[in-house]
DNA sequence: TCATCTCCATACGCTGGCGTATGGTCTAGC
DNA sequence: GCTAGACCATACGCCAGCGTATGGAGATGA
């Protein structure tokens, strides 16, 4: 049983899953109402208009996205292990309460129609790939693909949500 | 100059450019109409209504996204040769009349919000990786990773679209 | 008990996009 | 030139979703 009274965060969440399930289009107000099973009258108390939650919503996911993985990394790990880690883990976790792996599918999507999301995703691939890069460099592998190259096959086997991620991501490994 | 009258594909490029261009949200018959310079009077003479368009579209690019690039492949060419041509064609080939390389990941978005769509990628999907798989096994390379590796690395510098993409893309295909 | 504050429900006007109806324009064939 | 058919413009009714206004329920403190 869900609890009677809504706050912002029950609205952010519920918009992560809303547009990881069906799209940029779901995030209207009535609709995630219903998923709420509340009405848009809770909506418009907590936020102004659609566009100050959209607002709110990136920035919600931009504030979790990076440090939710990074925070899981085992600090007394060697670099080259801290790698492997954070790229299985990638490819692996999944947080249902956050949309789950269809969400930056999704995400991109929906910034090909928004510029705002477009720059929070933007901003999040070159922080990722600089933390990519930043680790390859502590661990002695070049450092002239192999970022670019573990995150855009991050990026596909999330996309493609294949059930043999996490074994192709390790034979990746394996060869870098 | 475009011509007066238009036909049913100059509509369905227009859709996938329009798709390519601001995502799912931009296939609407009166937007595509000020595209075209036209009203949508021409749309419904030529579609009956919104899905069966949607319908065709998909169609459209379903017919072309697979012959498009085999088709450029030289036969002569000895298995590898045609899997690292593929492979880099694919990231490097971009046509602009049909959206370019930000046509796919709006389809991938497009199918979180509609089954037909999803079936026609996930279809999309398996021949690519099932020709790969073929490609890799006639060139005497390992399938149980490779083709997965190769066709997500390519989603995902798809995905991103970084300038780099080719580059990335020979460091993967010198490691298999 | 009562007042107050927080949060939600409902009703309303408004806008934008859908699909239809109807008439206009262009072109081919005769 | 005329006619028929292919193609497009415009106007209309309809509905979904936005944002607002207003009232009501529930808790909390005096």
């Amino acid at each position: 049983m869900t609890r009677q009274r809504l706050g912002a965060e029950d609205w952010l969440r519920a918009g992560l899953q809303a547009l990881a399930r069906s799209g940029p289009s779901a995030l209207r107000a009535e609709a995630l109402a219903r998923d709420l099973g509340t009405t848009k009258g809770s909506f418009y108390w907590h936020f102004k208009d659609l566009p100050h939650y959209l607002d709110r919503l990136i920035q919600f996911w931009e504030e979790r996205a990076f440090e939710g993985v990074v925070a899981r990394l085992d600090a007394d790990l060697p670099p080259r292990g801290r790698l492997e880690q954070l790229c299985l883990l990638a490819v692996g976790l999944r947080d249902p309460d956050y949309g789950g792996a269809a969400l930056e599918p999704a995400l991109r999507a929906w910034a090909l129609s928004d510029t705002n999301v477009a720059e929070a995703v933007a901003r999040m691939d070159a922080r990722r790939v600089a933390y990519l890069g930043d680790l390859c460099r502590a661990a002695g592998i070049d450092t002239s693909t192999a970022p670019a190259m573990l995150y855009a096959l991050y990026v596909g086997l999330e996309t493609l949500d294949r059930d043999d991620a996490e074994g192709v991501m390790c034979a990746a490994l394996l060869r870098i």
